[in-house]
RNA sequence: GCUGGAGUGGCGGAAUUGGUAUACGCGCUGGUCUCAAAAACCAGUGUCCUUACGGGCGCGUGGGUUCGACUCCCACCUCCAGCACCA
């Protein structure tokens, strides 16, 4: 027998039937057993599955797969990520419903799952669109509402024109749809809101306790909660006398503030210009503003524009009346909308204030340059410098004048130190469709009243027709809208909206924990032993959405009393993108490697050797068919191998009889298990791990027991540790090896093997030496020998002698087993 | 602009953390087998000089530290990703 694709295809059904059949990979929650929790984030079902799932989920197989080897508990379960716009599309284009098409999809991506081998426990399989799902959604957010954490509230909001429905501002990439890439408009209405915001100082914190994130989800999570220092000032309008706050992180410059600015959508400027000579002017260059798109208001040159409201304010440190202007560089969702401007030393204010000719004062002075004036400069001076013409605090350095100023001014009552945050609450209400119903009740008498624990779920009607057209199709569902209040019975009306799927997303995990709870979201028990995620695999794109929200819901579940963790994921892993000829795989770009026709004609064992070996799994991977050849080349000698050259011995080998080759063959064998189970467990660089397996390969086909029982029970051995050492990449194939070389299945419940120190021990190292830092030899040397003997061998060395002979000897160096160094 | 990261053969990528640069694989060249081809196997494969022995040069660029630098330090260039009139 040859490893054909006949073959393959026998073997790969065989396994995936037997693991079904025996539950190989079923978990159960033993506080006695040392447990690990291996997730993947859960797709979203949108048909077969596409190379980067196969990529994603073949990475944590991997893992899932070593740590059972390793005689952990290991829980590694899969759901659908199946609430969502997609199918709603889908069901409008297709005249279906978006339930059906979700289930068939799921049913689809199931099939898949099983041909590519996934450690599944399949008892614990979710869909977040099953009732039994989605009421604990509807739980969760009545438990906020309850705690103040979910609000209603009249707020402009950023609407997609082309999904006809609001998006969270974690939702908007530059200015677009995440999802459909249109742009996104502002729009004034009243939407529920999650206050993830009482979170932001935990959520900044805890941040410091993820060492096993990659750098740079913390900094962009960092950068997203944007956390800044500072101090709200206090300006005066002259005339009315109204306080116009504004929030500054450079107090130390208040004194070279010589205008105030407000954003055009500032509610005091309505009221500063009414009836005045500047109102037409003002209320011209509002509307202009608003007709610019947000995206193009911030794009291109940056130029400033803005207008004179005809008002001053006083500046509260030193009585100065300045004028107050409206711009558009200053954006009323940031700060207080209001900001004093200091041309000299930040260069949006510098350019504004030379456009419309409005005056400055250097208050921090260059270090470099003393003669520096007003009028040589030509952009705003930002660096470090001792303070003038700021009254009693001149001559300080600025950095510290911050504080000083800050105190100063607190003791005044004319500013407040305070601290401002990026982070915004989060915008749940989406007018769509297919998603979890907001479980609210609004009534006349008694408002806005949560549906009661008793009647979850509110279950989402089924038979809905879907046009995409004509805003919320609930809304139109006469027998959905229609309520009792659950306080004083009267009619009443439903909620419409449904939450964004993000916030389904958010607690997926702990489900898995307690799959099919039905009198709780899940036992507190078992939480406990299978939380925190030990391991977490899936794309960067969720760095800030998902895995923001999660830390959000953890947090919070946490202070309900039900779980005891701070955090959700211990180890995190972002995998790279699968491109080929150096693009993304697309449907549009028309260079999709559909993954069913390679396991189709390789094997699903191939594939996941290809993907594993091609790259680092945080790279990115390029596609390459001839390489995948060379998987299935491997395989195929493996095959062989186990097959032909693996025979049944009486005795075991002594070690204490190996000759070289033995040795050497030895050598390798636990120089592969050492490296391949670092590799595994710490960096998880699954490609150097193959080609460490590699090496013990090439050595091993080499290897030539000659007829010898000690001989062949080496070679024995090293053939089945190349099984061990690859049953969790290529699952199927080491199977059956396995009980072809006459173990019993299934290799998963095999002992992960150890390695011999005293193996990688050796008796002699080839030894490079350097003269004056150049290689000059390399040289059979005993290992560890002293300083003393080795010099005296190494001199002996004709080819050293040659460059050494004659000459002093200033240095010798000697990096035990591995390098001399001499310098003459 | 800020933040995070990367630059190594024809290609994907290694390098025990300062110690033989290019492991492993792909590709390519030559050979064995064959009527022939494929497959398989064997050998070679950074670059320049040399018939050869051998030697020079090579990890984005320039400098530095060191017996020794892909690795550490300084300055710069290019590329990728995220954020951004954030006050």
């Amino acid at each position: 027998m040859a490893y054909t694709t006949h073959e393959i295809q026998r073997i790969e059904s065989k396994w995936q039937a037997f693991w079904q059949k025996q539950k190989t990979f079923q978990a159960e929650a033993d506080p006695s057993k040392k447990k690990f929790y291996c997730l993947e984030m859960f797709p979203y079902p949108s048909g077969r599955i596409h190379m980067g799932h196969v990529r994603n989920y073949t990475i944590a197989d991997v893992v899932a797969r070593f740590k059972m080897m390793q005689g952990y508990n290991v829980l590694h379960p899969i759901g659908y990520d199946a609430f969502g716009q997609p199918a709603e599309n889908a069901a409008i284009k297709n005249s279906t419903d978006p339930g059906k098409w979700t289930y068939r999809c799921i049913e689809q991506m199931h099939a898949d799952f099983i041909k590519m081998g996934f450690s599944y426990d399949w008892d614990r399989e979710i869909a977040t669109c099953d009732e039994q799902y989605y009421k604990w959604n509807q739980w969760i957010f009545i438990q906020m509402f309850k705690k103040g954490l979910a609000y209603k509230k009249a707020s402009p909001v950023n609407w997609c024109p082309s999904c006809e429905t609001t998006l969270a501002n974690e939702e908007v990439i530059e200015n677009k749809c995440w999802r459909c890439k249109n742009e996104v408009e502002q729009k004034d209405l009243e939407q529920w809101y999650l206050k993830i915001t009482e979170y932001s100082e935990q959520l900044l914190q805890d941040l410091g306790t993820l060492k096993n994130w990659p750098l740079r989800v913390c900094a962009m999570q960092e950068n997203w909660i944007g956390k800044s220092y500072g101090v709200e000032m206090y300006f005066k309008e002259v005339k009315t006398g109204e306080t116009i706050p504004i929030f500054t992180t450079r107090p130390d410059t208040i004194f070279g503030a010589t205008y105030v600015v407000l954003a055009p959508e500032h509610p005091l400027v309505e009221r500063l210009v009414d009836g005045t000579s500047r109102e037409t002017d003002v209320k011209v260059f509002i509307e202009k503003t608003k007709n610019l798109s947000k995206s193009l208001r911030m794009s291109g040159d940056q130029r400033k524009e803005g207008v004179f409201t005809g008002a001053y304010a006083v500046n509260p440190v030193n009585g100065e009346e300045v004028p107050i202007w409206i711009a558009d560089y200053v954006l009323m969702e940031y700060g207080t909308g209001a900001i004093m401007a200091v041309p000299t030393h930040d260069q949006r204010d510098f350019l504004f204030a030379r456009e419309h000719s409005l005056p400055m004062r250097i208050v921090i002075q260059d270090p470099q340059r003393p003669d520096l004036t007003v009028e040589k400069m030509t952009e705003a001076y930002v660096g470090p410098g001792k303070l003038v013409h700021s009254q009693r605090f001149d001559g300080l350095e600025n950095e510290g004048a911050k504080h000083k100023i800050a105190e100063w001014m607190e003791g005044q009552k004319t500013g407040t130190i305070t601290v401002h945050w990026r982070l915004r609450d989060w915008l749940i209400s989406r007018q769509r469709y297919w998603g979890t119903p907001i479980p609210m009740i609004y009534c006349k008498t008694c408002g806005t009243v949560p549906v009661p624990d008793q009647d979850l779920p509110v279950v989402l009607p089924k038979n809905i027709q879907i046009t995409g057209e004509g805003g919320s199709p609930l809304a139109q569902c006469k027998d959905f809208v229609e309520a009792r209040c659950p306080k004083c019975g009267a009619s009443a009306r439903r909620e419409t909206d449904t939450m964004a799927t993000f916030f389904d997303s958010s607690w997926y995990y702990l489900r898995y924990c307690d799959a099919h709870n039905h009198d709780k979201i899940f036992d507190e028990d078992k939480a406990r032993y299978w939380m925190p995620v030990d391991q977490y695999i899936g794309g960067i794109e969720h760095a800030i959405l998902h895995l923001l929200y999660s830390r959000f819901f953890t947090k919070f579940l946490r202070d309900l009393g039900l779980l005891k963790i701070d955090e959700p994921f211990d180890r995190l892993l972002t995998q790279g993108m699968v491109l080929k000829d150096g693009e993304v795989m697309s449907k549009s770009r028309g260079n999709i490697v559909d993954p069913g026709s390679v396991i189709e004609r390789y094997g699903a064992d191939t594939l996941r050797l290809f993907i594993l070996f091609a790259a680092p799994p945080e790279d990115q991977l390029e596609w390459n068919d001839g390489a995948i050849d060379g998987a299935w080349k491997f395989l195929s000698r493996i095959y062989n191998a186990a097959q032909k050259r693996h025979r049944p011995v009486k005795g075991d080998f002594d070690a204490r009889n190996f000759d070289q080759d033995d040795q050497g063959l030895y050598r390798e064998l636990h120089a592969a298990i050492r490296k391949v189970t670092s590799d595994f467990s710490e960096d998880l660089k699954f490609n150097t791990a193959i080609a460490q397996i590699m090496i013990l390969m090439n050595r091993l086909e080499k290897f030539d027991p000659c007829g010898d029982e000690g001989k062949q029970a080496l070679l024995n051995r090293a053939i089945e540790t190349v099984i061990l050492l690859l049953a969790p990449i290529v699952p199927h194939l080491c199977e059956e090896l396995w009980q072809t070389m006459g173990f019993s299945p299934s290799v998963m419940k095999a002992k992960w093997p150890c390695f011999d120190e005293q193996a990688l021990l050796q008796r002699t190292a080839l030894v490079v030496v350097q003269v004056n830092g150049k290689v000059r030899a390399k040289v059979e040397l005993p290992a560890d020998a002293a300083e003393e003997v080795l010099r005296s061998l190494v001199l002996a060395n004709e080819k050293i002698a040659g460059y050494v002979s004659g000459k002093e000897i200033r240095k010798f160096i000697v990096v035990p087993n591995r390098l001399i160094s001499i310098v003459v």
